[in-house]
DNA sequence: TGTCTATGATTGATCGGCTG
DNA sequence: ACAGCCGATCAATCATAGAC
């Protein structure tokens, strides 16, 4: 009953998923910083351009992204480790990667 | 907060990945008990008959505090859960200053039963509230008196 | 078609830095 | 010294989209 008041001023929470083309643009920067996922205000801004949402939303994907990750830690989160980390060797020069931190070491 | 110089010391070797970097441990302060609360359950004082008035600003977070009849509190996290009442009256405040006074700020958490701190951070996040939202273009006008 | 999981958003409260 | 504010973040939760 009442519920149906929450639409009624939560209805900003009607959510849509990312492209799955954005995802992969946040993810690989994600896990080519994972020593640091917290990008910068312009980090933001060009991933959110790239992304085609909002600055607030890049913020919240990586807020859930970083908390989330951290309660699984050895999970499938190796695995997507690897894959990024992949993916942005191969990537290389062109999206992020450059000097800033540190760049992820390579262990 | 946390996060210094980077890439530079992990827990432990680890051969395969996953290193663990501090940002994976930062672990916040327990959000603090929350006044001691009195656990005498008013009992029929659930709410005055009914939906008497759902206010404007009705927000029901299903389940936990819907039926809150704990006027107040929390679970046992320290994250209190405001009443919708309270939420209005904050909102109504709100919308008149901005930013509260020392005084007003007390009469505003003697009313709503909270401390002067939650009053104090609930504006504090409601004016980021607004600043978000002004600027992403929704919202209208800042409206600040541009004094002369 | 329902159930379960992934995920975006919201928000009370914390952290560190800055300021009057 | 110091309290309040800002900006960013955390952490728990809400509510729904999507997988199955």
């Amino acid at each position: 009953v009442m519920i149906l008041r929450s639409r009624f001023l939560d209805a900003r929470r009607k959510r849509r998923n990312f492209s799955k083309q954005a995802s992969e643009i946040l993810n690989e920067y994600f896990y080519s910083h994972l020593s640091n996922p917290y990008p910068s205000e312009e980090a933001k801004e060009e991933l959110a351009r790239k992304c085609g949402i909002t600055v607030s939303q890049v913020s919240n994907w990586f807020g859930n992204k970083r908390i989330r990750y951290k309660k699984n830690i050895g999970k499938a989160q190796e695995e997507a480790n690897l894959y990024a980390a992949k993916k942005a060797a191969a990537a290389g020069a062109s999206p992020y990667s450059m000097g800033a931190a540190s760049g992820t070491a390579t262990p | 907060a946390h996060s210094h110089i980077p890439g530079t010391h992990q827990q432990h070797p680890s051969h395969a990945a996953v290193p663990t970097y501090k940002w994976m441990q930062v672990k916040r302060n327990v959000p603090k008990p929350t006044a001691p609360k009195l656990m005498i359950p008013p009992a029929e004082f659930v709410n005055q008959g009914g939906i008497g008035s759902p206010q404007e600003g009705m927000r029901t977070p299903t389940g936990s505090q819907m039926l809150a009849n704990p006027l107040l509190n929390l679970n046992n996290t320290g994250r209190t859960n405001f009443t919708n009442k309270q939420l209005t009256e904050l909102e109504k405040e709100f919308h008149f200053n901005k930013y509260l006074t020392r005084a007003r700020r007390i009469e505003i958490a003697s009313a709503l039963q909270l401390n002067e701190t939650q009053v104090k951070i609930w504006f504090q996040n409601r004016r980021m509230k607004q600043k978000k939202r002004i600027k992403e273009g929704l919202i209208i006008a800042p409206e600040v008196t541009p004094s002369p």
